[in-house]
DNA sequence: GTCTATAGTGCGATAGAC
DNA sequence: GTCTATCGCACTATAGAC
């Protein structure tokens, strides 16, 4: 049986190739290689294996020599594409962090009913860091190595996500659906219950929680905290 | 007026010397230096200064000539104390996680209540949190830093805490208190908004949230997701 | 018990062949 | 476009003076 998951996942496929082909599209002017194709491959393998060895052992520990070793790419091909460690970094962040909250921002687009609205962001969420953990996780983990000026990045987007649920809660509460006084620390507490599934992944599959599961208690417990009485509609 | 934290924190001042003492008593067939008082006073310096550092650009990131600069203390010196960058690592994790681990476990020590045991755990947690930010911030961050041996350290720390919270929670189900079905999916819960204090501390600095302020709030959505009615002694 | 000086290693980055 | 070879540098770790 195709789940609620399955069908977010065969909308949303081309996750890696958004993130590189905004990358080109940017960087057309000051990239040596003017081959779409090529960019396109080596860019998300290069992409990809970070994300992996990073998730392993960390951005900084990571050497260009485990990258060039683990994509099969040369030092040389490598730095046709970065021009140096840092700027590897800060394209992972830049493009991925753009990718995420367009997705994160269409997923609410043309919603009008609020509590459906709530639904709806956590649930897209909680199931776009589960297709891209290991970008949520870099996110999270690597944001220190940022230099100071790239390191808003991040934290803006953290604060956008938060600002479009405490609208949300807002809107909820001011209609009387929703009984909770602070919905900046509801937000926040979302939020966290959000991230604890990428950055505690271990925990949750030693246990079989399947992402459906987590997704209810979550829910849940949200609604336990925010809600009265339901209206009518729901 | 003197709050609960600060209590707390009176209670509590020599959390640092506690870990140094511990390495000590530990090391000392290994350690070349033999007088209490140099390496009490050398360590703590050391370790805090390596947690400063590492906070701001991580452990890996840091070379042993920041942290010998910034310590004032020679390499030379700094050898004396860790036989290896690994090692230091270790140390950190090893006796740290001790520390707050034993800390955890006196706190419910002796209570009976049920109600009462959970919102000792929940604020001892928070409020040590509070007072270790650097080395909780730390033990989440640099673990996949050390070797897979030792990864264990905090990982299991995580689980006991845990699992305390999930004796709790049981207990309470069974005595008719809590409604909550998966108290394993709960203890997970609390677990996250206890780690988003000290992992989002700068969003609640800047929103001037207050360590009370967000324990209350913990605490009323915990109950708002696992009490049905409270017992009348409450 | 702490220092300075240095050995040895592996890194990021680049130049030039193909 | 991609490769190999190599430069210069900063790192961990240690040896020996004080």
């Amino acid at each position: 049986m195709a789940t609620d998951f399955d069908r977010f996942k065969k909308e949303n496929q081309l996750l890696v190739e958004t993130v590189c082909r905004d990358f080109f599209n940017n960087s057309q002017g000051s990239l040596k290689i003017k081959k779409e194709a090529v960019v396109m491959k080596n860019l998300e393998n290069i992409l990809n294996t970070t994300l992996v060895l990073s998730s392993k052992i960390g951005f900084q520990t990571m050497s260009l020599r485990d990258l060039s070793r683990e994509s099969g790419l040369s030092m040389g091909a490598l730095y046709t594409y970065f021009s140096s460690k840092d700027d590897l970094l800060r394209i992972i962040h830049r493009y991925g962090v753009q990718t995420v909250t367009a997705i994160l921002a269409k997923a609410v687009e043309g919603e009008s009913d609020t509590h459906e609205k709530l639904r709806k962001i956590v649930r897209a969420h909680l199931y776009l860091s589960e297709m891209m953990q290991l970008w949520f996780n870099f996110f999270f983990m690597e944001t220190k190595n940022l230099k100071h000026e790239e390191r808003k990045i991040p934290t803006e987007s953290e604060l956008f996500t938060e600002q479009v649920i405490v609208d949300i809660l807002e809107e909820g509460r001011q209609a009387g659906l929703y009984t909770v006084k602070d919905t900046m620390l509801a937000a926040s507490l979302i939020k966290a219950l959000l991230q604890d599934w990428y950055l505690k992944r271990w925990k949750y599959s030693k246990r079989k929680i399947t992402i459906e599961q987590y997704l209810s208690f979550v829910l849940e417990s949200i609604e336990a905290i925010i809600l009265s009485k339901r209206g009518t509609g729901a």
